[in-house]
RNA sequence: GGCCCGGUGGUCAAGCGGUUAAGACACCGCCCUUUCACGGCGGUAACACGAGUUCGAUUCUCGUCCGGGUCACCA
């Protein structure tokens, strides 16, 4: 059997769209889970979007998301160059080779003559090139040449009959060959067209498999008729369903910035895992056998089949990116997070040292985005205003009043402590509670409030007040029961 | 406008002629709890519409409507 060849061929745009990288991951998983070779071509022939660097961010992207190419511009496979500004020279031969069969043929149309039967041609009519040059006397097209006038390649597309190619997902699709153009090969500059260039490529790289978005649906035909003017074998395409953003308003369109990040950098950015936007983008458009929804690369590379992919586009939801995400920052190796998280520990207590493996402790269960962390751990820098309402709880059954004896008698306990850590504030606290005969939560309140004049806070009493630290901890308590006990007066 | 593709809850989706139409996110309620979160339990919510084929259509066919894509010497 012939070996599975899929590849990713991004332009150097600068960003990686989250459309790309998901073309990108199903190329990878094509060639993955059939045991094939995942190949990386670098599409630069448009220099007017060529962005300096962007190489860097495609290979940079496919680093962090673990995706490892097997053939690309940095690991020869034998077929290259994979840089398609390298390979500006192999297109010509094979567009002489289709002229000299007949299948292709010289047009020296201007442009204003193609501008013309634009203008005039009506909503009925819309055909787009005239084939006027298609059957220009031999002496004809010699005396243009001679003469220097520039000129274009096209394919001699069939009028009549019909094209039909076959999509791995999308199944038989057929298209009248009156709709097709005579499609250009060879630009008057000398450079190939895109579509030309990639079949080229695609062929003399031994692809086999053929992924791309579904906005190439309608120019496959053309595809197919240029292997089969060649007598080439035809790839598999496999085209991929629309990625859609939802606007303010409800309805959708084709994802874009005004939805939010739209790039895997700046998904990243924004807190968001790698791990967390892979899985996430595997599964829209894609569904798995069994009935699950966590996998990792490895996991995908197994579970992967062309059979599960949608055809129907898919609404990018932010929401259920933010799920996974949290799933993922909840099982990760506490080292780890306390890892990732520092950077926003920093940004939000820089010039403090505080146990930040306790901090990370109480965070990794309720943080949902990494971008969340330094609002969520402000009050440890500095404790904010708060009203005296805040001590008043339904729950605890406790307020201002019943407050005042349960932190004038903790502030003593903890003055008394001989050790500050989570343990020994925690014995403390309970046994409080246990002596006073209340519920936990009725000592625990006051005292978390005072700590952090905060209603929401990650952790309880006793991690933050152990993060404090005792003499910060005491200010806060002492803090607390001054404001206490004014309300009171 | 022509051509092509699509249309199951708000979102992702399973389903391949007979199901009480899965599951996940989000949302709501309850439990747990030291607040929030996590976790557990439960709930609201869908086959775009109209014909046909069939004993029987979410599933097959056609039409309508809606959505998207595409019609370059751009990739």
């Amino acid at each position: 059997m012939k070996e599975v060849r899929s590849r990713f061929a991004p332009s150097p745009t600068g960003f990686m769209h989250v459309g790309n990288l998901r073309t990108a991951l199903y190329e990878y998983l094509i060639a993955r889970s059939l045991g094939g070779k995942f190949i990386l071509r670098i599409e630069d022939t448009d220099r007017e979007r060529y962005v300096e660097g962007a190489e860097a961010v495609i290979y940079n992207t496919l680093k962090t998301v673990g995706m490892h190419h097997d053939e690309g511009p940095d690991k020869d496979g034998g077929v290259g160059p994979y840089v398609q500004s390298q390979r500006l020279h192999m297109y010509r031969p094979y567009a002489e080779q289709l002229v000299r069969e007949g299948k292709a043929y010289y047009c020296f149309c201007t442009k204003e003559r193609l501008d013309s039967l634009k203008d005039n041609s009506t909503d009925e009519f819309s055909g787009g090139y005239d084939r006027q040059c298609r059957d220009l006397p031999q002496e004809e097209v010699q005396r243009l040449l001679d003469a220097g006038t520039p000129y274009v390649i096209r394919q001699k597309v069939p009028t009549t009959g019909s094209t039909t190619f076959s999509d791995a997902v999308f199944g038989d699709i057929t298209v009248d060959n009156c709709e097709l153009d005579d499609q250009v090969l060879l630009k008057s500059d000398g450079f190939p067209t895109y579509n030309f260039a990639n079949v080229i490529d695609d062929h003399t790289m031994n692809i086999t498999h053929v992924v791309r978005g579904c906005e190439y649906l309608s120019s496959t035909p053309k595809y197919n008729l240029l292997y089969e003017a060649f007598g080439w074998e035809i790839p598999t395409y496999v085209h991929l369903p629309l990625i859609l953003g939802k606007n303010p308003d409800g309805s959708v369109s084709k994802l874009s910035k005004r939805h939010g990040s739209t790039s895997f950098e700046g998904l990243v950015n924004e807190g968001y895992l790698p791990e967390a936007v892979i899985n996430y983008i595997a599964l829209l458009g894609w569904c798995p056998k069994e009935n699950r929804e966590k996998f990792t690369l490895t996991e995908l590379e197994q579970a992967f089949d062309v059979d599960g992919i949608s055809k129907s586009p898919a609404v990018f939801d932010y929401d259920k990116l933010a799920w996974f995400n949290a799933e993922y920052i909840r099982a990760m190796d506490p080292a780890k997070f306390t890892e990732v998280a520092m950077p926003y520990f920093k940004a939000a207590i820089p010039e403090q040292e505080m146990d930040w493996a306790l901090m990370a402790q109480i965070l990794q269960p309720r943080v949902t985005n990494l971008k969340q962390i330094p609002e969520m751990i402000s009050f440890f820098k500095e404790l904010p205003e708060y009203d005296v309402a805040l001590y008043t709880n339904k729950k605890s059954k406790t307020n201002t009043e019943k407050c005042l004896p349960t932190m004038e008698k903790a502030i003593a306990a903890f003055e008394a402590l001989p050790e500050w850590n989570a343990v020994a504030i925690h014995d403390l606290l309970l046994n409080m509670a246990a002596e006073m005969g209340v519920k936990n939560g009725f000592v625990m309140w006051p005292v978390r409030i005072a700590a952090s004049g905060t209603a929401v806070t990650p952790g309880g009493a006793v991690e933050i007040l152990a993060i404090l630290g005792r003499e910060e901890s005491l200010k806060r308590l002492n803090k607390g029961l001054e404001k206490i006990k004014a309300a009171l007066a």
